[in-house]
DNA sequence: CGGGAAGTACGAAGAATTTCGTTGACAATA
DNA sequence: TATTGTCAACGAAATTCTTCGTACTTCCCG
């Protein structure tokens, strides 16, 4: 049964999403030992999550082969920006500058990141105008 | 039993982190009617919730009168530093600019935010050199 | 003092999440 | 063909999250 909402992905379904984008359309297995490497994950508890995350929309799946093969619904990048969009309205009350500022004070991002960042600043405000 | 970890907090624990960053320290009384307009909800619950937000040490609780006083444990700041910290390592690989690229996509962004985000930014590219 | 109002504590129940054991289907191979 | 290995499906258990009913306590007012 499908869904029809699509909520954020929780935090397992993440893991797996992760992989998925990483490695492309890929199968139980390669997952599973993609997973492995970091949090010792058994095969059943992948099959069950992608099963879950299939039905919930979160990935679609290939059944031509016996070993199906799964590939994530949404780009990496699209589901971002649902993301960040979801934490700037929850945890930021909306405002971009206080996430931007919060984001920057967490981790001493480094010169190369700040001058990218200079970059699509600009490119918006360009955009803007 | 006090907790030792500190997760990130669930979506109703931010709810009523939110009302206690705006109104300050509170009665569950007071958190339950500011909660009740946006989304109707019991005074038992708010109790609950406030009861293992303290064991969890989300919030502090004061016991001298009757009517207990909560008050968030930690500023809106600090939280806010931990969250987007947690959304960097989980889905942006700690990219900080893919972040703010996709923060910066969602909304669209208003021109004083942008010059906001704008001097920030310099702050911290001063601060770097 | 007696009774109601306002408060906390406790427990339970339902939902969602996460993990995994078991089963049965199917395929490769000896 | 008989055996062994790989896979999907299913269900159940453990955990966490969320909500709320009930019971007990304390305070105030007549």
């Amino acid at each position: 049964m499908a869904r029809t909402s699509l909520s954020r992905p929780t935090d397992a379904e993440l893991e797996i999403l992760r992989v998925l984008w990483q490695r492309g359309a890929s199968t139980v297995r390669e997952v599973q030992e993609a997973l492995h490497e970091a949090k010792p994950t058994g095969y059943t508890t992948v099959l069950k999550m992608l099963q879950i995350m299939t039905d919930k929309g979160l990935v679609r799946r290939d059944e031509r082969q016996r070993a199906h093969v799964y590939e994530a619904q949404l780009a990496q990048a699209q589901t971002q920006q649902q993301m960040v969009g979801d934490l700037l309205d929850r945890v930021f009350n909306g405002s971009a500058s206080s996430l931007v500022m919060q984001a920057l004070a967490t981790k001493k991002t480094s010169a190369s990141e700040l001058s990218e960042i200079h970059k699509i600043l600009d490119e918006v405000v360009r955009g803007h105008r």
